[in-house]
DNA sequence: CTACATCCTCTAGCGACTAGAGGTGCAAGA
DNA sequence: TCTTGCACCTCTAGTCGCTAGAGGATGTAG
């Protein structure tokens, strides 16, 4: 086995160099053995391993939750309860996100179709965030 | 008129007391001026200022965003149209985070649906994690 | 052999706060 | 008047998840 250096591990798992370099730090990813050269060399295991960070990651999962997530992968036979739970409370806090979104969203919507284009002091982007009890949406 | 203190104009504003200090220090909120004792007194105009800040942050406004718009709100008689290109850029930002949150959420449903409370090894949550390719929506 | 990319460690910085230490001011009850 | 106890003060350091830069070593292609 030819030995894959972190710019080669960072390739092809779609994690920077530098993160990577964080991830061992903070012990997310085993460290890895060094050449003579003291760099370091990684398996394709560790290609995966960080494969399956950045994809959690993309998904907003936080950190404690991937280092779960993980120790679960690294122990097939446990239960999925956790890994289960972890995802579930993810998928909350998305739909709420978004709920809250959908209303910021329309209040932008309505300061910039307000806006008349012309001075400050008729402008509705400013009115509106110097008086909340103007919004539509009172609730976020 | 009676002097209002920072735990007061926290109180009227939102605005949580350490963080009126905060502003204050990053030059957001200008200094009021101090009791005999060193407390700070605020006018009525500093709690509308906060309430502005707040709402604007509510709104998902970067700090420096919001400095640009209370200067134009300082100076009414200035063209918006940079407070209307703020307020455009952060709409736009808005559509496209819901637009991957909505994607996200898509997936992690995929994840908890599939997950068959049972062992690790046919959990569907760790499983997809590991495997991108498995994503119904590869762009995210 | 010499460039030059890539690697190494280390520290500091980002945004927008938040927490805590260690001390002072102030209003109200005994 | 004293004391209790909360609210205030400044200052530093920590949060999260990286990212940037300094200053140097290694590895590879021509």
């Amino acid at each position: 086995m030819k030995k894959i250096t972190i710019g080669e591990a960072a390739r092809r798992s779609g994690v920077k160099v530098p993160t990577v370099r964080y991830y061992e730090s903070i012990g997310l990813l085993a460290a890895p053995s060094r050449s003579e050269g003291n760099q370091r060399s990684f398996e394709p295991a560790d290609i995966s391993r960080l494969a399956f960070i950045r994809h959690a990651r993309e998904l907003g999962f936080e950190i404690e939750a991937i280092r779960t997530l993980l120790t679960l992968q690294d122990d097939p036979h446990q239960s999925c309860a956790s890994a289960d739970a972890i995802a579930k409370a993810r998928l909350v806090e998305v739909e709420q996100r978004i709920r809250s979104l959908m209303a910021l969203k329309a209040e932008l919507e309505t300061m910039v179709e307000g806006c008349g284009h012309g001075r400050v002091d008729q402008c509705r982007v400013i009115e509106v965030l110097a008086d909340h009890g103007q919004c539509t949406h009172t609730r976020h």
